[in-house]
RNA sequence: GGUGAGGUGGGUGAGAGGCUGAAACCACCGGUUUGCUAAACCGACGUACGGGUAACACUGUACCGCGGGUUCGAAUCCCGCCCUCACCGCCA
């Protein structure tokens, strides 16, 4: 969430910047700030208040301590008119408290300024584009029919398994798929990320932490008996890691990297794009995650990008990068470069990367602070990570544009961790 | 699942109704000393929200796992919850 002194510092660029996200913040922001002062007010009432009952309290000690009973029984009956008054000034601060932190949390983080205005993904701007065009010929097969064709991926026995969603990789396919884990961690590792195991599963803080709870819990898997959720994304269990932590300005950057298995309910977006690889309930993805000095957090962004892009590059694989216009970027974020993989058989491009920087947005609720010789005061951090790679479609797109009569020819990176050259 | 112990500042750990926002030690930071390093010594050393300031200073309140209660006054007493650790049982 954003911070009230930034909104009460830049009332009006609030409301103007996120109308680049469609967001009608002039009401919201009026309202934050008349309840921002006579929060104030309150907190001051109910502080003196306090002040004096604990003036009267010692007081009254020293009375009993110095043999003065009657008089400290004296000074005692004036307590309990001061004590219901703090009871009731301490009840007015807190309702007003609350109502502001009610309405903080229903604003979304303002975009950069480079974030272009538009709706929907239509309006999305295509930054840079690379790789070859794919010639298919005419018999060319989807994903979800090649993988059935080598036997590379059993979706009908995971609706056994399990349901809808949840592939069995086997054979080459399942090899193919610990290759990618293997080459986008070590691609990661050499970039300067720290790598990461974290649980794959939860609790309530940290969902908060990183904003999935309370607004999108129905987008995961809750396990209620123990209360707790399974990760929809590597970024929740690696994020919190700087959970209520005060950093030292001269670690930044923090570079973390995490393969894990993500699990996504996907509540309502049943038919779909929902086909073979495009959309799943569970899949594997590495992340990549950075917590970035506030002066420093574009530039770190733009080394994630050049990362990402380092790894389609090498898989040879078609891709655009496209800017997300303010309608299409999550609540959260402040700029958001997606990554697109051409898909030839579907003749569709997949989105496998999404890369953010949420600058201080994430780390307010995190509580994730650093510090530096200059202040004293802890100050915010700027929080940023992106796939690097997501691997469902990264695979769709593999099988589909390097098909050929005698098979599946691998991308050469991908050969050493495969152990073969071809899916025939 | 059973039993027991315990949650205090960056860490160890004292405190058992008022003089405790919290001893002591360690770490970190600043300084003195030193050819350099180390040691020694001195000093500073939590967070949040207010007030205050050009900014500091200064100052009020809250915070000893969380939430209630008793009391003029709670880290300390009472109740509920959460979590951690140890041992036993089961198990990868």
């Amino acid at each position: 969430m954003l911070t009230i002194k930034f909104i009460q510092e830049n009332p009006e660029l609030v409301v103007e910047k996120l109308k680049v996200k469609n967001f009608d913040a002039s009401e919201i922001v009026h309202e934050i700030l008349s309840l921002y002062e006579q929060k104030n007010r309150a907190q001051q009432n109910a502080d003196q208040a306090k002040a004096e009952m604990n003036k009267l309290s010692k007081e009254i000690g020293l009375l009993f301590r110095e043999g003065k009973t009657d008089e400290a029984n004296q000074a005692k009956n004036r307590t309990s008119e001061l004590k219901e008054n703090i009871r009731q000034l301490d009840q007015e601060f807190s309702s007003i408290d609350e109502k502001v932190y009610e309405l903080l949390i229903q604003l979304p983080n303002i975009p950069n300024e480079s974030v272009p205005a538009g709706k929907t993904a239509e309006d999305n701007k295509v930054v840079k584009s690379g790789g070859k065009n794919v010639e298919l010929s005419g018999d060319s097969l989807p994903h979800w029919e090649l993988a059935q064709k080598y036997n590379l991926i059993d979706f009908e026995l995971g609706v056994k398994l399990t349901g809808a969603g949840f592939p069995v990789y086997r054979g080459k396919g399942s090899r193919l798929q610990r290759a990618l884990i293997n080459f986008f961690l070590d691609e990661a590792r050499n970039a300067g990320y720290e790598e990461i195991q974290p649980p794959l599963v939860v609790n309530e803080d940290s969902g908060f932490g990183t904003g999935q709870l309370p607004d999108k819990e129905g987008q995961m898997y809750h396990v209620t008996v123990d209360n707790l959720y399974l990760i929809p994304t590597a970024e929740v269990p690696v994020t919190n890691i700087y959970r209520d932590v005060i950093l030292d300005a001269k670690d930044l950057p923090y570079k973390n990297t995490a393969y894990s298995a993500c699990f996504r309910r996907e509540a309502g977006s049943y038919g779909k794009d929902v086909r073979g690889l495009n959309r799943l309930h569970q899949f594997d993805k590495v992340e990549v995650v950075q917590i970035a000095h506030p002066d420093k957090s574009y530039e770190v962004l733009e080394e994630m990008v050049a990362h990402v892009e380092s790894l389609v590059q090498k898989l040879e694989l078609p891709y655009r990068i496209v800017k997300l216009c303010g309608g299409d970027m999550s609540f959260t974020s402040a700029l958001t470069y997606d990554f697109e993989v051409w898909s030839a058989a579907q003749e569709k491009w997949l989105e496998v990367s999404s890369v953010s920087n949420f600058e201080a947005f994430q780390a307010n609720r995190l509580k994730c602070r650093f510090r530096d010789e200059n202040n004293k005061k802890p100050q915010l951090a700027h929080t940023l990570n992106g796939s690097a790679l997501a691997l469902p479609r990264i695979v769709a797109a593999l099988l589909e544009n390097n098909q050929t009569s005698e098979g599946i020819k691998i991308p050469d990176v991908l050969v050493p961790y495969c152990g073969f050259e071809m899916i025939d």
